[in-house]
DNA sequence: AATGAATGAGAATTCATTCAT
DNA sequence: AATGAATGAATTCTCATTCAT
């Protein structure tokens, strides 16, 4: 029974997943509130406002794929399978929250033209997740085609989120995730680059 | 400045507009009654709520879709190439309201939780659009991968709408829509099944 | 099928039946208008407001009870128990529209002090009730003791009336009209004035 | 000047006025909010919605008789006698907010047939007014008559409540409240039942 | 840090009323 | 006579935010 202790750690982690259950106008600071045993007044000493408290939360979302996906693709002690295979494994559980499927991408959609503060947020998380997969595929692809695998990729996995909520249906998603690699293996073959035989 | 003159369809466009651009929540019966020319109060001589209205506007598209788009996939003076690219122009032009992108799907991620009653409409709508496109597939590949091939074109298509709006940039889309047909080129060479020759 | 035809009187009965049943400020122009087969606009044809409408209700259930029931007080071809089994007759058949009572004490209740323009026309029809029944028992009691009763019959048959709807049980008013009878019977019965010699 | 605290109970004796004197649907919730010097929004700080707020109203003022007159009915210190003029000076004060009368009369007949939720709130309340009076009846009567009695001494009083506010004269129910002793002697007196003798 | 009260702006919705056709 | 559209004001209710304690 032991009360999690309230910080801004604490409040960001429960708004992350209520924003992104919810979304963005149906979710109140009483809401937020209620999640971390406060009452939404008590909200405003850890945050100024709730616009600031859902651009922390992309934030710290941010961070976190950063951190424990992203931060792969740079692993040079690891090939681009193994870097791929992890990262699936990755986001297979972070989207398996099913109700809520991508919280970067349901705020995306839902706020993009209406609370343009959040998109440089979303954008940029958006595109250091290409940037990783292209890091990735640039180990055996050209330049070029490693970039458009990646924006490829990401189009996919979140294409496919969308209808795993859609549906309920996580397949969906599982489909999606386990064509990353065997795309990239029928387009390594067939490329001229040298095959991968990196490591250190 | 001859008025548009107010009827059911009209004020249903309107608000397909506003709905696909600000989402839901964000968008006010007032909004909508400015859009029409018409106090918000007046709205509700053609719809009695909000909720209706929404509804009425993702029965209105998927009509549209239906009658314009999917109808084509079951034209059978039509090869499967033709087909394609016929849906690509179409969706092209369709999501090209790069504010909004695809209604169905931003109303999806917006409001799958938090109001049920849309979701029937929407997972309609989709399942409609893949039954279509595996229907094309199928003229040229077996069963299974039709079907298989039919979800990832939709995951893919929307996928890169959702990107183009967070990127702001078309080329997302119109690279995804490209890619429709080369892969399926890909996989119908690759295929046992009986080339096309159709054309009656 | 034959539809009724409209005209100010039918108009006035169907509203009367509304506003007895749901009261004044719960009846809208448009629960009229459909109970008469009309749009809400159109009532206005007739009656130039809700608030009019309202007292030409109240007139009319006026007009009515004098015609049909206070009438009989005056007719001094009736001996006073006849009168007064007429009239007990006659406020059971009225009062038995359970649901709704008596319009003019629901009415009175609901807006005394909200609209105080019904007021007379409420308070005249009950002066005139109570003189009709003080004008039979003064047949046979006292003037003062005659008017005291009238004032008692009424309050009784109202509060019965109440009772009957709160409780949803005719019994309460069955009961006071059958007690005007031989109440009267035992007050004439120990006063000192003329016993009745009824005409004819 | 010093401002009452704001409170539940303070907030529910503001509407019970209210609600009263102008009735349920003529009181906004705006009119609440300045009587008790709130705003509308704040209400909702302390009751979920006008109906509930109506609700707590009529359990309040039940209550409120059940403690402070109906209580004095089973208190067998007391008369009969004693008790009916107890009540009698109870009832007196209370309906003596002329302007408005019985709360629980006035509102069981707007909102009888519209917010069916109050009636048995209402009912209630009436059960056990007859039910007092019936159990200081039986003092000196038989059962039967003493419920017979108890609910046409309620209907009576309310009725006279009623044409009080009608005619804006208190004698009404001055006179309606003299006569429940009055008729209390008269019957007992005729009645085979022992007569009482106080106790103490 | 947290509460509870209060605010003020705005949301959806209702409704009496008007008016051109 | 009747309609259907439109209005504008009011109503209930929500919610982000503020602030004294």
């Amino acid at each position: 029974m032991a009360r999690k202790k309230v910080n801004r750690e604490f409040i960001i982690r429960e708004a992350l997943h209520l924003f992104r259950d919810r979304g963005y106008h149906a979710t109140s600071m009483a809401d937020i509130g209620v999640a971390c045993g406060l009452l939404k007044g008590s909200i405003y000493h850890y945050f100024p406002s709730k616009e600031m408290l859902m651009k922390e939360v992309l934030v710290y979302l941010h961070d976190y794929y950063k951190h424990n996906a992203f931060r792969h693709a740079y692993d040079e002690n690891l090939g681009a399978r193994q870097k791929l295979s992890m990262l699936s494994k990755f986001y297979q559980e972070l989207f398996y929250g099913q109700e809520g499927g991508c919280l970067m991408a349901n705020i995306a959609m839902e706020t993009n033209s209406v609370v343009p503060e959040f998109s440089p947020l979303i954008s940029t998380f958006f595109q250091e997740w290409i940037d990783a997969m292209a890091h990735i595929y640039r180990q055996e692809l050209p330049e070029e085609e490693a970039e458009a695998l990646a924006r490829e990729t990401v189009a996919a996995v979140e294409g496919a989120t969308m209808l795993m909520r859609i549906f309920n249906d996580r397949a969906y998603l599982q489909k999606s995730l386990d064509q990353i690699g065997e795309k990239f293996e029928k387009l390594s073959k067939g490329s001229v680059s040298v095959p991968v035989s990196v490591k250190r």
